[in-house]
DNA sequence: TTGTAGTGTTACTACTCATAACACTGCACT
DNA sequence: AGTGCAGTGTTATGAGTAGTAACACTACAA
């Protein structure tokens, strides 16, 4: 009955414990009230810690929460890349799934989406989940595009030369400037639409925002296929 | 040579005069350093003057913020509805004018457009110069799209249905649901595209995002003329 | 001329970020 | 087993900010 977690230290343990904890107090703080509620003392005195003790793990409250939004980033990636598998169904529907994932997120956690898009300027350019989610979606992109097509373009050079750069960039070296377009042409809506519709901008619940995703989305699949 | 401005007793181009500098000041520091950095101290330095006067202005640091959101809102309504006119120009014409000139503004206050749109969620619904603006941008499209097809729909009837009552809420009752939908569209489109290249996403002009807007817009455009 | 409302000041409290100085403890090493 | 150190916690403290209180000066109206 001896556990077989060896490779922990006792106090390995209850660090990457108490660094969970304040993630997860992190986030709760967050998600009530916003990121500027979230305060070392406010943070401490929840874990009934002292303030102090918080910086043994984060050097700032900056720094902490540059890791609340590393961490957010990656699990909005996540979700959005486990939407995208969808098993057998068609690429058209696992884009459509594959968005919808990333509205949900959004709604779930309106905070935290604010957090990751609102604070602007940060320059995420490099971002490694984001970039993992935007593989997926070019990977679906590619299969919908078909293997014919593959250097078509968009019909506008100086735009291609760019999608093309910005392509490897991402680590796809091979993306065709049309699928690449498209990959950010979707992102680029939906985020739109998604932020708008967290400010409250469409009144409330008076447009639905998802079903102007879909139609978004597929306007911009159509691109893909069509002329 | 006496002067007629007599309607303001010398007290009150005073507190008008106060009030512009804490306003012009503000916005120094939130273009320099962003709008967690406008502090009523800071403020009051840079104005030589002691903190809680500006007491007798705002009665918090919250409220300043709110003023100054307001009038950001108001100076992107004029400048693009100041665009829109256009002269001579075609509608379809003025409405890239309008479009670039939405980008134009976001790019040169980044820090205030990350400050209207970024700090979410804020509940905007009713906002009057922003309403003012979509108006603008509608009566455009309505243009366009001409007085034909004054009712036709965007080919989904719930959709339809909620775009009429958005319109309403626009005081834009006579507004065609297509219409509606393409101005929403826009807005999202470039809102979308703007937000993200002001955060780097697209690790910093490695991709075009004015022409990316261009071509958005024509796209939506021709979803109101075109099937 | 005089009272009052408006505008400014300094003094103060409460809260936050962050550092310093110090105490306890797990754990590696002899 | 004993020793020492790195790791983790504490309280004390300084600097900066939001906001209030108490008070002084001034424009202006009665």
């Amino acid at each position: 009955m001896t556990d077989e977690r060896q490779t922990l230290s006792r106090r390995e343990r209850l660090r990457a414990q108490t660094l969970q904890e304040i993630e997860d107090v992190s986030f709760a703080i967050i998600d009530a009230d916003g990121v500027h509620a979230l305060s070392f003392a406010a943070l401490a005195r929840t874990m009934a810690m002292s303030a102090p003790a918080v910086y043994r793990y984060f050097p700032s409250r900056e720094a902490l929460v540059a890791h609340l939004v590393t961490v957010s980033y990656q699990q909005l990636a996540d979700a959005v890349r486990e939407a995208a598998e969808g098993g057998k169904r068609t690429p058209r529907v696992r884009v459509r799934l594959l968005v919808a994932a990333y509205r949900d997120w959004a709604l779930r956690y309106p905070r935290r989406y604010g957090m990751l898009f609102g604070d602007m300027p940060s320059d995420m350019s490099g971002n490694t989940p984001l970039d993992q989610a935007m593989a997926a979606l070019i990977d679906l992109l590619s299969i919908i595009q078909g293997p014919s097509p593959a250097d078509a373009g968009s019909g506008d050079r100086a735009l291609d030369g760019q999608l093309r750069r910005w392509a490897i960039a991402q680590d796809r070296p091979a993306t065709s400037p049309r699928a690449a377009r498209v990959a950010i042409l979707i992102w680029t809506r939906v985020h739109g639409i998604v932020s708008l519709e967290l400010t409250g901008i469409f009144g409330n619940q008076t447009v639905d925002a998802q079903r102007l995703i879909e139609l978004e989305t597929d306007n911009a699949i159509s691109a893909l296929v069509g002329t």
